[in-house]
RNA sequence: GGCGCAUUGGUGUAGUUGGUUAACACGCUGCCCUCUCAAGGCAGAGAUCACGGGUUCGAGUCCCGUAUGCGCUACCA
């Protein structure tokens, strides 16, 4: 039997990252055990649910390359067939109607309502079966159901006796019938509640392997029920543990923003592989044990690989394929360790340095399309770069990707190097300019001198660089850090005679020969004057 | 309130059936490299393995209890 795994959202709301990581475990699941990988939307809540956020999620799974392999199941679809299999557990009388008035929820908490109700419910010693409606003669609700009287449907759970099941992830599952209430699965507006519909639509859907948040570790045991009163196999179970905030607590958009939302990752910069690759880690870690290659087999012929080193931390998608198990997937929440109004740590730093790895390392050929798009969104974008001057491009990526760490990073700190109209950072101009009067005559005139060769290649450059700098008599550093800030507007970057080659003897010599940072900023040294 | 689950340096994790200097990655500090900043190399700080008992010659690893956190307990999903 082919397994058929399931990513079953909400669409109320951006697509979570914590939901974005249970839907990648699905993916590689699936993908490692040649299974199918579905998706579901479960738009139920009419009032909450968005086109938007469907669209959301929908984008996110494809930004992160989580194909999934047949139509897209709206469970809102499936309302009627949902309502008629409750009925049907009425006529069976394992499920039954229940007149009790919806209860108004109070203002306050749902939580707190919940902790009063059982705190009253055992001080009075009343028992959660004690439901007047639960042995209603079967007659007496048909004639009140047929006078319209409204009614919730509720399953008639089993007093005695415990329901198990072996968790994937967190072993061996036990819980008492007499802990589980009489659930309702129908609200008396004829809506289908959550523990029904899903467990519906994964029969419908042929699934065999539920792999979902812990959240729903202890619903596991109700739904199992339905399972069993529809007659229906019951699937595996796996759950994954949760991903927290700093203090621990549940992430949320109302308390953590946008560092939650998937999308945040893709409108930042982030590599879609990069992010794959920390998600990943967050709860599971492959199986580093060092077998002898004897057992293992040959690795020349690309077949068999040895496990990885326990220093590793990149992995590719396909390595991924091949390593993920669910059961090395560990139980403790993970915290996801971000720092809130810190712009250099905005998001866990782990996955930060992880996207600078990628940018860094990943083929060429791969980054490029990614650069592409950011300068074309950013309007920095030239054809040129496609035809006449794609080398020019590629070898100008190459030299500043070394020290990104997004993808926002080729547009704003790598701006210079596709574009005239870039910003000089001030600190850069005071510390690599201003401090030295004479450099005010020396950069035109290094431009002069850089203007005489062709092609100005590295090599070049650092020759006459330096050659000038003992003719003048100053320090090639100084005019080495003047020159960078002249031609990028920053103080940092990379080896500047690369840069001198990349911008190439005309930019150089224009920027050289700049006067923008005299004209933009005044030459008092902060503290002094007046 | 009840029930369930979890608990290894700041964070993410490793630690196969208990065996004695608790490993790796990120982050942090210092040094080297150097035209800056990264990268890279080297070195380092940081963990009485939540706490308390127990079993054992020996426990991060097994058992019990406590605490803390999280989850479920809804006519939310």
């Amino acid at each position: 039997m082919t397994a058929r795994v399931r990513f079953a959202p909400s669409p109320t709301g951006y697509l979570h990252i914590g939901a974005a990581r249970s839907a990648l475990f699905n993916w590689l699941f699936a993908r490692k055990v040649g299974g199918k990988f579905l998706l579901r939307i479960e738009d139920t809540d009419l009032q909450r649910s968005t086109d938007e956020s469907t669209r959301s999620i929908i984008e996110g799974l494809e930004w992160l390359g989580l194909d999934y392999d047949e139509e897209i199941v709206f469970q809102s679809n499936n309302a009627d067939q949902h309502r008629a299999a409750a009925k049907k557990l009425v006529a069976e009388g394992k499920a039954y109607r229940d007149f009790t008035p919806k209860e108004q929820r109070e203002d306050k908490s749902v939580k707190q309502g919940i902790v009063d109700r059982a705190r009253a419910h055992a001080a009075e010693g009343i028992d959660h079966r004690s439901n007047p409606f639960r042995e209603l003669a079967k007659e007496e609700s048909e004639r009140r159901a047929a006078a319209g009287e409204p009614f919730a449907i509720r399953l008639k759970v089993a007093a005695e006796g415990v329901s198990r099941f072996a968790d994937i992830v967190y072993g061996d599952q036990e819980r008492a019938h007499a802990e589980i209430e009489d659930l309702v699965i129908l609200r008396s507006d004829g809506h289908p509640l959550y523990n029904l519909s899903v467990v519906l639509d994964d029969i419908e859907m042929g699934i065999t392997h539920v792999i979902r948040g812990q959240d729903h570790l202890t619903n596991t045991h109700k739904q199992i029920l339905l399972y069993q009163a529809f007659g229906a196999p019951v699937p595996q179970f796996a759950h994954l543990p949760l991903i927290l905030a700093p203090n621990k607590a549940k992430l949320s958009k109302r308390k953590h923003g946008e560092v939650v939302s998937l999308t945040t990752y893709r409108d930042r910069g982030f590599v879609p592989d990069a992010f794959v690759n920390f998600l990943v880690r967050l709860g599971w870690s492959p199986d580093t044990t060092h077998y002898p290659a004897e057992i293992i087999g040959a690795g020349d012929t690309g077949e068999v690989q040895p496990n990885p080193d326990p220093k590793d931390e990149i992995f590719s998608r396909e390595r991924l394929i091949q390593l993920f198990s669910l059961d090395r997937v560990n139980k403790s929440n993970a915290v996801f360790n971000f720092h809130e109004n810190d712009p250099r740590h905005w998001t866990d730093d782990k996955a930060l340095w992880m996207n600078a790895e990628y940018i860094r390392t990943m083929p060429l050929a791969e980054l490029l399309p990614m650069v592409k798009a950011e300068l074309r969104s950013e309007k920095l974008w030239r054809e040129e770069y496609d035809e006449d001057e794609i080398v020019w491009f590629a070898k100008a990526v190459e030299l500043i990707r070394q020290r990104f760490f997004t993808l926002k990073d080729f547009s704003s700190h790598g701006r210079a190097y596709f574009s005239e109209d870039f910003d000089f950072e001030e600190a850069a101009v005071r510390k690599n300019i201003f401090k030295e009067p004479k450099l005010k005559e020396l950069l035109p005139a290094l431009g002069d001198r850089l203007e005489t060769i062709e092609p100005l290649d590295a090599a070049q450059a650092e020759a006459a660089l330096r050659i000038f700098s003992d003719e003048v008599g100053v320090k090639a550093g100084l005019l080495i850090n003047a020159s960078r800030t002249m031609l990028t507007g920053q103080a940092v970057g990379p080896s500047m005679f690369e840069v001198f080659e990349i911008l190439g003897r005309e930019r150089s010599v224009m920027r050289l020969r700049s006067q923008r940072p005299w004209h933009e900023f005044s030459e008092a040294t902060e503290g002094q004057g007046n």
